[in-house]
DNA sequence: ACAGGCATGATACGTGTGTACCAGGAGTGG
DNA sequence: CCACTCCTGGTACACACGTATCATGCCTGT
């Protein structure tokens, strides 16, 4: 049970983009498949993963249950090989964000606000990433290492930038980087989820993590 | 369909504490249904809600499926019961950790650290917790006020805390204790969440607590 | 032109779900 | 003793789910 999202047999010799932009007879599997597991992630988002029943996929992309089957033998193929590109659609979000931003505070705030649910799109990424939590939970191995590998390396990513922004001046040389930063990746985490929980919008979020990079930042001789 | 928990017939002449320990005759109601539910956050926390059926439920209590129906009319009726009872339970917990903190200080640790999942008892709580998240999201009006009343009345009642700390001179005046309040909140939230997806254990999320609980309490003439 | 395989449509199957129905037992007030 | 209400067991129903099967079209290589 071991499938990856490139199980399939994926025909191999992509025939390059020459001509002929669709005339109706391959159709593109790569295109196909996105089309199908966004639809996924559209259901996972408004109404929750449990009522994305291959059913519900199909109509809402469009297309026939037979083909959904067609190009995700599965359903937990379709929901690993989905959550494959919410990875991949939140890590180009913040490729953008951090492209940007100029000199290290600027990538910190670029990197921890970019997660919170503010915009349009960082809204619907966190809530479909909600969705997704509760499964992950439930079953363990499976889905442990596709899920828990960004958080580890954003992880690593931020201590980096911290390290380089203290080097710089801009923190006390006496903080704990490493410290401050699992503490501000699970503080945007918690603010992401009470702002879907509806108990702060997402504004006010932004305020609360603004705030404690201020302090972060806050050189000794500023008070 | 805001059939709250209390919307049984409920006999309303409970005979008191009289004599009579059980004679198998009238079983007593309340103690069925918390058998009942607790069996329900025993199935969320182990495997998730989606396995919580009612005869699963029915089973892991060792009663009849037509019991479970009797006390609980409709699986909704049953899944607020069970989360009411679940929020009794933490409530539970956070007062007895309270009721052992002598000091501010202590009490705003115990608030914050009695959330994480370091024991048992906490690690069950945010499991189950975790596993009724998704659930509320996408269900919009019904659950919302049972589940969002916690976190704002907590909110208000860390910043209480704060601020005594802060005139009994143990937090430095200029610091806004409300962000520090949601911050530390929304910390512990996204720590718990971490360890549940086992990329941290209970003890370095209370270490990278410990360690932002030093730095709001540091004075300005410790450095 | 003809086979062969890829792509797709319609439909069936077995299972698990929430809920409803019916029948009977046990205690109690008249 | 008789209704009467409160409980409880067994079972049935309608439905939605994931998956499997059969059949057919259409393109491509030779």
């Amino acid at each position: 049970m071991t499938e990856s999202s490139a199980g399939r047999p994926e025909p191999a010799d992509r025939p390059g983009s020459v001509g002929k932009p669709e005339p109706a007879g391959k159709p593109d599997h790569e295109e196909r498949r996105r089309q199908i597991a966004e639809a996924l992630l559209r259901i996972a988002d408004t109404e929750g993963l449990q009522s994305a029943s291959m059913r519900a996929v199909a109509t809402e992309a469009g297309v026939s249950l037979r083909l959904v089957q067609y190009y995700f033998t599965t359903k937990q193929g379709l929901l690993l090989d989905a959550l494959a590109r919410l990875g991949t659609q939140l890590q180009a979000r913040m490729q953008r964000w951090i492209g940007e931003a100029r000199g290290p505070r600027e990538v910190v705030t670029a990197i921890l606000s970019c997660i919170l649910p503010t915009d349009a799109e960082s809204r619907r990424i966190t809530r479909t990433y909600a969705a997704y939590y509760a499964l992950v939970l439930s079953d363990p191995e499976v889905l442990e290492r596709q899920a828990a590998q960004p958080p580890v390396v954003l992880e690593g990513f931020l201590v980096k930038q911290l390290r380089a922004a203290q080097q710089a001046g801009g923190i006390a040389p006496g903080r704990d980087v490493e410290m401050a930063a699992a503490g501000l990746l699970a503080m945007v985490n918690g603010l992401g989820s009470s702002v879907l929980g509806g108990q702060r919008t997402g504004e006010q979020a932004q305020a609360v993590l603004d705030h404690h990079l201020d302090e972060l930042f806050r050189q000794p001789s500023d008070r």
